[in-house]
DNA sequence: GTCTATAGTCTGATAGAC
DNA sequence: GTCTATCAGACTATAGAC
């Protein structure tokens, strides 16, 4: 449909809601409420619910994305401090705001099959941001095993935290960030 | 409810449904259909359609504890022997099987709270043996890192495995087990 | 762009025969 | 232990007034 600032803002709160409730168990009256319309009124931005998931999934990986680009952008080309950069990028966008990328990551399987290969070559480009960085360390042998599934592990141990971190706890993403690139190099020394 | 032969078979043809599917968008006659029963005949083995989650979840952590304990006594006390062992009895519970432990880690937040009340320490169980192991690494110097980080984020690389490995491919939960690990210990010589 | 009203379908669960 | 039949409510989505 089209891309009005009133459609981003209802997207914005719908991945609130789809990262609460998960996308299944979230009704059509749910976003309304939420967004302070009656659920006939939903169908005049999205054709349908499936169209408000594909909306939030893909401002999540754009989102994404941008964050990703510009934490590496500020800072030199040591490869562990981008390694470090993207890490704390990817928390932030799942931890901070709690917002449209975590919906991306748990409830892709919920796309229809046009959605998902639509949005496909977006997902795409947020890994290779990743793998990228993990070629560089690799090669400066910051750290070692296999690219494809280095990039697997450590993102699938980013991704978890969704399930444990508690917001109101000690340890900040920027912590998380670092302990966990810490976990994979040598001990130094 | 009672804890029959018939109901272990049910729960477990469950559980692959709430795999494949999800378990808000399984529906009772989706599950019927699995069983060979009509829907309204499920609810003379469970008394609704909670009950049967927290069965799956149940049987699930139960093996998983069961297939870990084992794997833990045909080792020795070797800290990285039994790391491996760990990570590889986790992969087969969750890659394998495709069952009821998959179920439990994906569909943890579906459980009512008195389910998650009553599951808690079994979930706390299995999790205690994972962090036995990493203790027994982390003092013999063989990774590095805290405690409670090292075991979410190994736990969180394993479990995000569900989302992208191909069974048709390559690589066993074996040497998925043998990369992890190899990720985390400092190169050898 | 939002409303009311509702169509049409599917849902979890129950009752009672066999 | 399984069946048939069904209830009562919730669901997505549409139509047409304003």
């Amino acid at each position: 449909m089209n891309d009005s600032p009133r459609r981003k803002e209802l997207t914005r709160q719908a991945a609130r809601l789809f990262v609460r409730e998960g996308f299944d168990r979230t009704t059509v009256r749910m976003l309304a409420e939420e967004m302070g319309i009656k659920s006939g009124s939903l169908f005049h931005h999205f054709r349908d619910k499936q169209e408000i998931l594909a909306a939030v999934i893909e401002a999540g990986t754009r989102n994404a994305i941008a964050i990703a680009h510009d934490a590496l952008e500020t800072c030199d080309r040591d490869p562990e401090a981008r390694l470090h950069a993207m890490a704390r990028a990817h928390l932030e966008t799942l931890l901070t705001d709690r917002n449209a990328h975590v919906v991306a990551l748990y409830e892709w399987r919920r796309l229809d099959d046009e959605a998902r290969a639509h949005l496909a070559h977006l997902r795409d480009a947020y890994e290779a941001l990743w793998e990228a960085v993990i070629d560089e360390a690799l090669a400066a042998g910051l750290i070692h095993g296999d690219r494809f599934l280095v990039s697997r592990f450590v993102m699938g141990a980013l991704n978890w935290t969704v399930r444990w971190y508690d917001p109101a706890g000690a340890r900040s993403p920027d912590e998380l960030a670092g302990e966990l690139i810490g976990m994979l190099m040598a001990p130094r020394g």
